[in-house]
Order: C-alpha cells, then structure tokens, then sequence
DNA sequence: GAAGTGGTTCTACGCGGCGTAGAACTCAGC
DNA sequence: GCTGAGTTCTACGCCGCGTAGAACCACTTC
C-alpha cells in the first residue's frame, strides 16, 4: 500500500470518476465526451493535462500501444478508498481509539457487514 | 458530524497535535514553546493566525474569557481520525466492497479490536 | 512524400490555500 | 496615560489545480 497518498482535486475526482465508471479504459476524448453528457464541458487539453497529472500522481495507468491512448484506474474505487481509509486510520496514535469511534457511529447495516467480514475473516 | 470537513495543511497538522497532546487549553504561547522545544520555531504571530485559521475550519475553539486566550480542540484526535474515515467512506458508491477491502487488509490486532467492538455492540 | 487531420505534449495563466511574519492595535496593570 | 505582552490585520510568496492555447506528432490520402 502506497503510503502518502497525494490528494484529488475536485475536476480529478471527477475524470477519476468517469475511468472507474467505465468498464475498459478510456480515451481521453471518451472521457471528454462523458464529461460534457454530464453538463461538464471541457477543452479537451484540460481532459489531457488532467489525466498525465493523474498518470504522475499514480492514480491511472495508459497504454501508450495504441492510439489515441488508453488511460484505466491503477486501483478500484474500492481499493482506492480503502486505502483512504488505513492512510487516515495511520494518522492516528492511538488506533483502538478511533476504531471505537468508527464502529461506534457506523449504521446498523454498516456493522452488520462488518461483522460478516470478520466472521469469515477470523 | 460536519460534512465536507476542511482539509489540514502541514503547519496546521503539527499546531493541532500540540493542541490534542496537551491535556488543558493552551495560549498561543504556549503552542509556540513547544513547537520550539520539538525543534520548529516560529513567530507568536504565525501560530495565531495558524491558530485563528484552525478556530474558523471549526478544529478549535478559544476561551476569550482569559487573558491570554486558551484554544482547545473542538473534537479529540480519535473523533477527528474517525470523522475522516466516515467522511472517505461515504465517498464511495459501493460501501460493502470498500468495507471489504478494509476488513481485508487491517492487521489481526485491529480485526480483534473491531470484532470485540462489534460484539459490545450488537 | 506533402498536406491534412485528429490526438498529444508543452507551456502558461489565474486563483486560492497555506506557511510565514511585520505592523498596528488592545487591554491589564502601573 | 504609559508600557508591554498578547492579539488582530494585512500581506507576501509558493504551490497545486482548473483551465486551455500553441506547437508538435503520427497516420491517412492523394
């Protein structure tokens, strides 16, 4: 697990959003397509620039064999957030201590997951 | 809990874990000596205004009552810690695979915490 | 192989947040 | 009302992010 995590802006969060959406990756010009059905008209430079700072920062990998290039998520949003979660979660020095806080304020559903998980887990 | 909760930059971080190490509210005074003592000193003037920055983000309140002013987090290490992690969860479209990935890669001490926590729980 | 065309890189600008702190102000005590 | 510690006001520089123009590259087509 990649510690230090460099943060998302918000139009990052929104292109990273449309690579995990999709199924298999996606040009640059898909992802600008995407982007103005959802109302978010962009130059197609700015889907470029965004996506190599993304490629810089780890987040999405491209295949440079075709082109136009294919760019596709290095992790899941799940992994992803996951990650997230053990990065904040290490901020901590006192680990029991906030994981009562955490479980303490998760929804029913939310814990009954958990507790399946760990079940299966231990 | 607070939604959208403001991020934390470097300086901020190292003024907040003075505040939440320190079992009384402490003077911006304060805050500078141990700053100094932990080997980054700074000018009274920046620690008030990183201080006063912390106060409007909602990380500190201040005592006015006392001259010189006490500041005192408004939430402790572990609440904050564990706002976070909530506030990454709720990120996420697909919580159980995200709880999944969690569960499946925290160390077997915190499953222990997290399956004792559960059990106090439900 | 020169030209066109779509896709990519290079470069850059403006804005806002953060680290940093000087200058000006305020208030308790003399 | 002066003094000095403590606080606010103001500001500067840097860096990241949203944004995109201009230049560059690689195929197709004649």
């Amino acid at each position: 697990m990649r510690k230090n995590m460099p943060a998302l802006g918000e139009l990052e969060r929104v292109v990273m959003d449309a690579v995990w959406d999709s199924p298999e990756a996606l040009s640059a010009y898909d992802v600008q397509q995407q982007l103005e059905a959802a109302g978010r008209p962009l130059a197609a430079t700015t889907l470029l620039t965004v996506l190599s700072r993304l490629e810089k920062k780890g987040f999405v990998a491209s295949d440079r064999t075709v082109r136009p290039y294919r760019y596709s998520p290095v992790a899941s949003r799940a992994d992803h957030v996951a990650e997230l979660m053990h990065e904040v979660l290490g901020e901590s020095r006192d680990r029991m201590a906030v994981l009562e806080r955490f479980v303490g304020s998760v929804s029913e559903e939310d814990a009954a997951v958990l507790r399946k998980l760990l079940r299966g887990d231990g």
